[in-house]
DNA sequence: TCGAATACTGTCATTATATACAGTATTGCA
DNA sequence: TGCAATACTGTATATAATGACAGTATTCGA
């Protein structure tokens, strides 16, 4: 199928919400209210349009016929986080190449907001209650407070420890008395936070 | 709510399907057209008689302006898990009286199939990566193998193990130094298994 | 520089549709 | 016995809604 200019993708996308909201969908003349058309015929243009490329099916003198399709490339993308396992060295976490699949959880139930899943390898993170294999949800962001339960970018790999600023300084520090803390040298050891981790699913328990 | 006579179920039914096929909702004439009613105000008065039992809602002068209500004794039940908080003792795990809320979990993101969701009070289970405030996904059966996390009843109480037999003896056995394990005498006490543990879910990470 | 696609405005005829009103028959309940 | 709810038929009307036709302006690739 073509591609939906934005004020098509805009259209379904508005169809989709008031189908979702009413149960049933709206009238050409609704449709044109709502984007502040003056004609309907507006409407009825894009409505063609979006048939032509396959993104709906109209039903013929049939009041509200439209019949929403391409549900899983409109839909609210794929439903869910995304699952990002290995990490290709240097590429940014959600890159298309890390994705592994998308894993039907809702991104609210964590606080704040998740944004993706990440797998865990290693225990050095066992004392956190963090074990090799799980999944953490990961909000991105750049800021982080002392204390908290980071992903971290150092050098060319990702790491999950907690952070620690100890008067201006980082310090990544593991929870696991095997493994060595990190005290990155902010002249030649690159540090990034990718996000702080708002949670965990485990889905083996053995 | 009423309950529907058998011709308002068929056309509630008729509506559901008819919804799922085109995209919207049929127009009185056509649900008429199916039932073979001569009339179309035959579907008027079923359609009414829907609304004011609280089936379905009606827009007023729009085609087609039917919303299925009561989806959840329709279709099927509330989305996600149920969650289950303290409970009250005595009562079956998932009675209605300790189900707080449902949470937006898929059940086959676990192996086997999560039956419901249980808060984890204590630290009993830490070396195993069982923190306090953590949900377990529970599935729900009698039967448990050696070595796994069970949710197992003693007596009044329920309590988060990892289950070992011995013998033909029954243990269930914290995983935290500071706890004694749990050797039931099969005379005096009486020890049932709820479920076993097949995931977690944790939802603050501090 | 021509045509096609996008993105609209405006008018009008036709029909798809809901809904009001007037009936008939049956069932169950008080 | 009477009343309300169910389960229809039949007629009529107002309007909700589609769709055809006629335009204008802009953008973009050939």
């Amino acid at each position: 199928m073509d591609t939906l200019t934005p004020r098509q993708s805009a259209i379904w996308q508005f169809i989709r919400d008031y189908q979702a909201e009413a149960g049933f969908p709206p009238s050409r003349a609704e449709i044109a209210r709502h984007f502040a058309f003056r004609s309907i015929n507006a409407v009825t243009g894009h409505l063609e349009a979006l048939a032509r490329k396959g993104a709906i099916e109209l039903a013929p003198d049939i009041p509200r016929g439209i019949r929403l399709l391409d549900l899983d490339r409109h839909d609210a993308a794929p439903p869910g986080l995304p699952l990002i396992g290995e990490v290709a060295a240097g590429s940014p976490l959600l890159a298309e190449q890390n994705i592994q699949r998308h894993c039907p959880v809702d991104a609210a139930l964590f606080r704040p907001r998740a944004d993706y899943l990440l797998r865990v390898t290693g225990q050095s993170m066992r004392d956190a209650g963090i074990l090799d294999g799980d999944w953490l949800a990961v909000h991105a962001t750049r800021e982080a407070r002392s204390g908290q339960v980071v992903v971290a970018r150092v050098g060319h790999e990702v790491t999950v420890k907690r952070l620690w600023r100890q008067g201006g300084r980082l310090e990544l520090r593991a929870a696991h008395p095997d493994f060595a803390d990190i005290v990155p040298d902010a002249d030649t050891q690159q540090v990034e936070i990718e996000g702080i981790v708002v949670g965990l699913i485990r889905a083996d328990v053995s």
